[in-house]
DNA sequence: TTGTCGCCGTGACTCGGGTCACAGTGACCC
DNA sequence: GGGTCACTGTGACCCGAGTCACGGCGACAA
């Protein structure tokens, strides 16, 4: 995940140094964020531009459900989760953003109030685009329309997959699911992200204690290994079978 | 649901007559399709231009799931339904499209293979657009694309809305809850476009007996009535609650 | 009329998985 | 060290909803 700082020219710079230097390293992230991609570095700049960072705390509602919404906000650093809450508590995790990751397009695009609640799940800086702004540089960047495009199409088909596991898949099926889903392929062995049962319950519907037998039983049949919370699949060719409807 | 008949002048015109007329009238069908409701009647004509028709008979798999997908379909006559197939043949429902409605737009975006299977719930008639022609189009007219986003914000919604109500609802939850969706308000009352059970079953990944019940259960208590099939709402703010996550 | 067909309603049985209740196990901090 | 806290493992119990098995009913064709 490593990018040239930003050696050599320079584009036009006439604010004080601190302000563009700090400017040019957050061009420099945007540059590794699928989403700007595709723009040259003085396109960046002028994104960054109309960028401002926040800091949110641990388990701080960073966008609420049913708010009105005109900004966009690209992760820095830290995690955040978009979860449905219930009137009850209970909570159904739609998804986990990490570095790079960004959410609030929906609002930005239709002016429909959120759909969800956005927390973060560790301290966390985000870049905040206000709505006005963002349109007014993607008029100038047709790319930026086309690669979010691309990401509302990736994330439909991630929501209609979820959509029918939750609908034909048992329990220990949606577990295999979450389980290659979140799998880092490697030497000398493919890792998944850390995670707790709760957190995984919660992305399948599933209670804690139900996901926990799953993963007793993955280990028992040799599926998967767990050392010190670091889980690591063994045998992926059976995961992906129990992860298919009608075994 | 009426529009202008192109009357006045039209555009430009040297193919044969026969031809033109019918594409004036294809023209004229687009232009009622949210997608394209933003171009002029000349742009109307360049994506008629790009079209084919074509009929399905009901039961006819349109496209595949796994298949290589560049093609954009829209709803001219008729009904199809956008389906999960497991292996053993059950089926979950993820849309059913009608009039003016399209499909095929995901693959089209990112060019991944189909995501579901799309089959004819009657006989149809569609237009096809092809990837290379549509895109050249787009490329011309950015509001299509405008429209895209907007189109696919709506469906992300929509499928997150059901990823919630699948893990925070139970079944006659769900089911007010499709009737809700289903409703079109009216003097003197509010319909709800017929559907069997068995569908409404698929919608929510339900048995199509315990859809039964919950029906039923509707009636006794008098938030709907059934007559010949049609349901009419009685009570919206009764099923509204029971469609609401922990009552 | 009588068959056939697709859809609906209901009872009986079963079972996956939610809930409750605890016990165990690290990790981290006084 | 010991205390706290967040997470995991397991048994017991029970309920929602799937499955099976019918019977009824309206529509439509011969």
């Amino acid at each position: 995940m490593s990018y040239p700082l930003s050696s050599g020219h320079v584009p036009l710079r006439f604010a004080a140094p601190s302000m563009s230097v700090s400017l040019d390293r957050i061009a420099d992230f945007l540059g590794t964020v699928p989403l700007f991609r595709e723009l040259d570095r003085v396109a960046l700049r002028s994104f960054a531009d109309i960028t401002r960072e926040h800091k949110y705390g641990k388990g701080t509602v960073i966008v609420s459900e049913g708010d009105p919404g005109d900004a966009l906000y690209v992760v820095r650093t830290g995690e955040v989760k978009v979860v449905l809450v219930a009137e009850d508590g209970r909570e159904v995790i739609l998804g986990v953003l990490g570095v790079g990751d960004h959410f609030g397009e929906l609002s930005l695009i239709d002016g429909r109030p959120r759909s969800a609640h956005v927390i973060a799940t560790s301290t966390s800086s985000l870049l905040v685009l206000r709505r006005a702004d963002f349109r007014r540089q993607v008029e100038q960047q047709p790319q930026v329309g086309w690669a979010l495009l691309m990401e509302l199409s990736r994330r439909l088909r991630q929501a209609d997959g979820t959509i029918g596991s939750l609908v034909l898949l048992d329990v220990p099926g949606r577990v295999a699911r979450v389980l290659l889903e979140n799998a880092t392929p490697g030497q000398p062995a493919t890792l998944i992200k850390p995670m707790t049962h709760q957190v995984m319950s919660q992305m399948i519907g599933a209670s804690r204690e139900t996901v926990s037998r799953a993963m007793s039983e993955f280990q028992e049949k040799g599926w998967i290994a767990v050392a010190r919370r670091q889980v690591t699949i063994v045998d992926r060719v059976a995961l992906e079978a129990r992860a298919r409807p009608a075994l």
